[in-house]
RNA sequence: GGUCGGGUGGCCGAGUGGCUAGGCAGAGGUCUGCAAAACCUUUUACAGCGGUUCGAACCCGCUCCUGACCUCCA
């Protein structure tokens, strides 16, 4: 289990050798979306990038729990503790119960991210099954004296914990600065410093999503159900924290600050951030209104989309960037990555179609050691990509015949892209050769064939150019007829 | 204002003190009934100005531009 696996750490912002607390085990912990309205392509990258995280780690041999919560309480509109419920909200806007909508948001997050062929979680836990560990947890800060309640409402005391932690440890910012800058925000007269942040909060009459608690009926703050649900399931301390990189700031802060609070230990030995996904530069975000929906792509009904783009090409674009960098989003730059795909994943469907010869002249011991070292090298998905597009190299040459391969290499290629493309990648095929539409076209082909052989034309690329208005697209070469969806 | 990033060829996007990233697009060729695919060859590059160095796109400084976070947000 000695892996040269390497992680980028925000806690130190430098690459450290992955050495798991207990080792074969290793905990992971995802923060998951919040479930009042569609995720967008943006929200997708994340779960993306940890499905590509979470995939390598299994195949590297790891025993992984997953865990990515669904946030369906607690998420206040606007300012703090003076602002709707978000869930609230969103159900009088939709004439529905509060449940109703996590309900509906959650099933259709589901549904895209089976489409993107991401790897469920072992473990999904919600904020409002879980509420009675989240009091536990604002109790026991309580008790160790770094909370405080006001009216009902309880709030993190940040200036005392600063005294024995350090509270910007993810972000390295100085607390005068944040002191000086942070605008000034609702809850100001109830608490005794500006950067305290709500653990509990007391609800108004009118509030839907209530609890009783020690502290009156209230709904946990915005920060607590991560803590709470990370350490119930992976313990105190675990391996991995996970994220997109706008939650550092603020939400992650504020779970080291709680659980260091409560447990006294770091709740995670590695914290990994996603970097956003933009549109002509700038952030992707449901309050910017430049969000695209994952429907709206794959159909293609979005003014800045020519035509729809598969799960499969939408995953593969994301995958071309490592996950620390933006991505920019563009109709051309998916067009390309389609294509890319394409013509990878066409080439996998080649596997199967290779004849061995006595010889072999490649070296696939040299590209397995890269496709390795891309990825122990914090993930690096896209220099992964490049190497196995030598690969696909090899696989057309060798199909073409130009390239010799011994049955045992053929074998050690179909190890590699299984490993990589389908494993680790989560790359699949769209369509399959071997299912009904399969066998169909199969039959058009060799009908095609025959016309072929008695010279018909006509009729041969009358087939050909209609099976192409379909959406299938024909190969002709030296081994026969090959076939692909456009 | 503070913190942290980034500026790479037509587009997306890696990387690094000296060795082709890769994909897409463009050009030429091979193959082919034609086409497509595949294969071969190939053009376009590291924001600007200084400095360190035998050598810098990569290190340092300055300038310009730009992004994220600092308020819920993946």
């Amino acid at each position: 289990m000695d892996s040269n696996l390497y992680i980028y750490n925000t806690l130190s912002r430098t690459k450290e050798k992955f050495e798991p607390l207990h080792p074969p085990l290793v905990g992971l912990y995802v923060c998951g979306p919040t479930v009042y309205s569609d995720v967008h392509l943006g929200n997708c990258r994340t779960f993306v990038m940890f499905d590509l995280i979470y995939r390598y780690l299994l195949h590297l041999g790891y025993k992984v729990r997953y865990v990515r919560n669904i946030t369906d309480a607690g998420h206040l509109e606007g300012d703090m503790d003076e602002g709707d419920d978000k869930f609230a909200k969103k159900a009088r806007l939709e004439q529905l119960e509060p449940m109703e909508i996590v309900q509906k948001y959650t099933l259709g997050f589901h549904d895209v991210m089976r489409l993107f062929n991401a790897l469920p979680p072992g473990i999904e836990p919600t904020a409002t099954g879980h509420i009675i560990e989240q009091i536990e947890m604002v109790k026991q800060i309580l008790n160790n004296g770094y909370a405080y309640e006001v009216n009902g409402t309880v709030y993190f005391d940040v200036e005392k914990y600063c005294k024995e932690f350090n509270y910007t440890i993810l972000t390295n910012r100085q607390l005068d600065d944040l002191l000086e800058n942070t605008r000034e925000l609702g809850g100001q007269n109830e608490k005794r410093g500006r950067l305290d942040f709500a653990l509990w909060i007391k609800a108004k009459p009118e509030h839907i999503m209530q609890w009783p608690s020690p502290w009156g009926t209230g709904f946990p703050g915005w920060h607590i159900e991560c803590s709470a649900m990370s350490s119930k399931y992976l313990g105190n301390s675990f391996d991995i924290h996970g994220g997109g990189m706008d939650l550092a700031a603020t939400h992650h802060t504020n779970e080291i600050a709680q659980s260091q609070a409560c447990n006294h230990v770091q709740p995670a030995k590695y914290w990994m951030h996603t970097n956003m996904l933009t549109v002509n530069g700038t952030r992707m975000s449901k309050t910017k209104g430049n969000g695209f929906l994952p429907h709206e792509l794959f159909t293609g009904s979005h003014e800045l989309l020519s035509r729809g783009y598969s799960p499969m090409s939408v995953r593969f674009f994301m995958l071309q960037a490592h996950y620390r960098s933006t991505l920019d989003f563009s109709n051309e730059a998916l067009e390309a990555s389609d294509k890319g795909f394409k013509r990878l994943i066409n080439a996998y469907g080649l596997l199967e179609k290779l004849n061995p010869s006595q010889k072999s002249d490649i070296d696939l011991k040299s590209l397995t050691e890269r496709c390795y070292a891309a990825m122990n090298d914090d993930f690096n998905s896209p220099v992964l990509i490049a190497e196995l597009f030598e690969a696909v190299h090899i696989i057309n040459s060798v199909y073409d015949r130009k390239t010799a391969a011994t049955a045992a290499d053929i074998e050690a290629l179909k190890k590699l892209m299984d490993d990589f493309v389908i494993g680790v990648l989560g790359l699949k095929e769209e369509s399959n050769q071997s299912d009904d539409m399969g066998k169909l076209l199969d039959f058009i082909i060799n009908l095609r064939s025959e016309a072929k052989v008695n010279k018909d034309y006509a009729t041969s690329d009358k087939i050909r150019i209609g099976l192409n208005s379909i959406g299938i697209q024909l190969k002709d070469n030296k081994e026969g007829t090959t076939w692909n969806k456009i």
